[in-house]
DNA sequence: TCCGCACCCTGTGTATACAATGAACAGAAT
DNA sequence: ATTCTGTTCATTGTATACACAGGGTGCGGA
């Protein structure tokens, strides 16, 4: 593996949990020396997060873990959903539906119990997601649904996970996958819609419960 | 303005406009010497472009320019569909009316007579794409039609400009830009839906015309 | 003549050295 | 005392040198 993609891989996994926080510094002699990598795959790796979105040049000296405040998940979910009601209705169109019968049953067989249950659950959802950009065959679409997923992480770890969202998301993803496994483009769009709806409001809920000062603006 | 920045630009610009055709292989000590800068700084310009997806890595030694085809186009244009409906409709809802009450003028009044017609018109685009991408007020929306736009000028050229289709795009944008400066959502997308219907069935036509090899699949 | 192995060569990946630029701090002058 | 300027230091931008890997070619043996 070459030492870049270990440095990107690194620093993506640490900013995505939130090891380094937004607006963290990085510093490319300092950041070099932590990964044990010389500055130039680093810079490599620093570009490459760049190009995510994940790190902006501040000022041209100084590159810093990118913010994300709640106009940022707006967009984001702004976004996400073109996206993803685009590749809904392709996938519904064109794709493998047999294996769309099979995820939906996968999402209904699904308990959720214990701490494992949310760990399955993304597990789920990433095989879904798979799918989808395996049935959707368009590079372009699936190239900008991974950025959109990329930033997707960070914005997971801002809003508390609850249960009964857990299980009402499970229940909106088999109805999506159900959807385009009957090739009903229109459903599967506005399912998509609607659990992008709920997923949303679900998280603006949970950040404005945590962070209140920013409401009376 | 920094070496990397030039060799990003020089390569961008003759990548599309067809100056370094698809498949030409990219050595990096080659275009290094070729364009007068050193390999670490021409590194990141090919890194930058592979993010792009102006560039492949087709083996783990050699980068290439990326292929176009009229599969690619059609992924393309899905993908161009979902973005630039969405931000027609948001536009719409919230962008600057006046603007675009004064952009439909220009559309209107707009003639397209010569060779300058063209550029005029291109010209004329461009504001409006900056006018829509403002409007919008969204990074993550803004940046993935970056994209899309970067590779359209290299579909672009690979149709001939046809003097009709151009006075009748003109006319679609026209009713685009008057759909949202009256805040007509749903006009918005679908007036946006029907002019990249038709300026892809004009590209593919074209494209078909010019290779008819692959028609008979 | 054909197949296989080894060596060389080309090109990338990484490290490091050097140059240039921007910022911060200190000192002096108004 | 405050501001402006000069100098210095830190950090990035660029170049180059070195290491390594992969492929191609040539030679030898079967």
């Amino acid at each position: 593996m070459r030492a870049s993609d270990r440095a990107y891989a690194t620093l993506l996994d640490q900013i995505q949990s939130g090891a380094l926080a937004p607006g963290s510094v990085l510093g490319e002699v300092e950041q070099a020396a932590r990964l044990g990598v010389s500055r130039t795959p680093l810079r490599e790796a620093l570009g490459r997060l760049a190009a995510d979105g994940l790190v902006v040049q501040q000022s041209p000296r100084v590159t810093v873990v990118s913010d994300v405040d709640v106009d940022d998940i707006r967009s984001l979910f702004e976004l996400r959903r073109a996206l993803e009601e685009t590749a809904a209705r392709l996938a519904a169109v064109r794709g493998d539906s047999p294996a769309f019968a099979a995820l939906a049953e996968d999402f209904g067989r699904s308990s959720l119990r214990g701490d494992d249950g949310r760990e399955a659950y993304y597990a789920l959802i990433a095989r879904f997601d798979a799918q989808l950009d395996a049935s959707v065959g368009n590079d372009y679409l699936t190239s900008a649904l991974r950025t959109v997923r990329t930033h997707l992480v960070r914005v997971r770890r801002l809003a508390r996970d609850i249960p009964e969202r857990l299980a009402a998301s499970v229940a909106e993803h088999r109805l999506i996958a159900m959807a385009i496994a009957e090739r009903d483009a229109d459903l599967a769009a506005h399912a998509t819609h609607v659990h992008l709806h709920n997923a949303l409001a679900t998280i603006l809920a949970s950040v404005d419960a945590s962070q209140p000062r920013k409401a009376p603006l």
